[in-house]
DNA sequence: CGATTATGATTAA
DNA sequence: TAATCCTAATCGC
């Protein structure tokens, strides 16, 4: 996959995703001073506060995005259910009104020299649909990352904390998963996968399991974060179970459960729980209350 | 061409 | 629980 290929877009916003677009964008727009837009006029003012600055920093903490420009704005983005993030070369699509946000790198990045005298272009990203877009301070930062509990895929993640508050609510597993004040950047798919991996009935209180339960599913979320980090893609089925390696995977053979008529390992039809509002697969053979 | 759906989350009732 | 926000692809007629 080419880093500029036409369109590619990077959204279906679970904690990997998010993560994957801190690093891409860093490294997009590289040292160089940024092009800052809103097409769609939403975000004008802030956008033209930016343009013109180098972006110092990128973070993401479960489902948020944080970018950090050199004049100590913080552009805290949330992608929501629907929000995208478009990559494209330069000099990107036209303009539509539903763009609320434009980043376009003015120096090399990670593309090539151009020619003498020729403009060098850089990457173009466009963020349509977020929940969130808004400028915010170290403080206001704070303030959302206060209310987040332990993300699997940062550095020094607050396990201790998590396991505690996991163990200690009666509600659905299911729907502690989904909880980012407990774990932050499951979504859901991956809080049916894990509860299929790990063999557990989705509306079991979360009280019931135990300590070393908790550990092996925080083990696990770690481990298929990580994979889906890396592919860009969540694929939570053992390539040695399917006899394939990940690159050659059919859509199909990605998951267990999600979204699946019948279940990969044994073929029993899958159930749907709607647990914290939304719908939870699961396989009743696999996963016995 | 309208309805439906989606890997999210907050607010109001 | 329900209503709400935000967009685009897909599906049925």
């Amino acid at each position: 996959m080419s880093p500029h290929d036409l369109g590619q877009t990077l959204g279906m916003p679970e904690g990997h995703i998010i993560h994957r677009l801190a690093r891409h964008i860093r490294r997009s727009l590289g040292d160089d001073p940024v092009a800052v837009s809103s097409p769609q006029g939403r975000f004008a003012d802030s956008a033209a506060l930016l343009s013109g600055q180098r972006v110092t920093r990128t973070e993401a903490w479960g489902k948020d995005l944080f970018v950090h420009w050199e004049g100590g704005e913080i552009l805290h983005v949330h992608l929501g259910l629907i929000g995208k993030f478009r990559l494209s070369p330069a000099p990107g699509p036209d303009p539509r009104d539903t763009i609320r946000l434009r980043l376009e790198g003015t120096g090399s990045g990670e593309g090539g020299e151009g020619g003498t005298g020729s403009v060098v272009e850089g990457d173009v990203w466009d963020l349509t649909g977020p929940m969130t877009c808004r400028l915010i301070t170290p403080a206001e930062q704070r303030a959302v990352t206060d209310r987040l509990g332990a993300d699997p895929l940062r550095r020094n993640p607050d396990v201790e904390a998590a396991r505690t508050r996991f163990l200690a609510t009666k509600r659905p597993v299911a729907a502690v998963l989904l909880d980012q004040r407990i774990i932050a950047g499951i979504g859901n798919v991956y809080r049916a996968e894990l509860l299929f991996r790990a063999g557990i009935h989705p509306e079991v209180p979360a009280n019931e399991l135990s300590e070393a339960d908790f550990d092996s599913l925080w083990d696990d979320t770690v481990k298929l974060m990580r994979i889906g980090t890396r592919l860009g893609n969540i694929i939570t089925t053992e390539p040695d179970e399917i006899g394939r390696s990940p690159g050659r995977m059919k859509a199909d053979d990605r998951l267990y459960v999600y979204k699946r008529q019948h279940c990969r390992r044994c073929g029993s039809d899958i159930a749907i729980a709607e647990v914290a509002g939304r719908n939870c697969y699961f396989c009743p053979t696999c996963q016995p209350r």
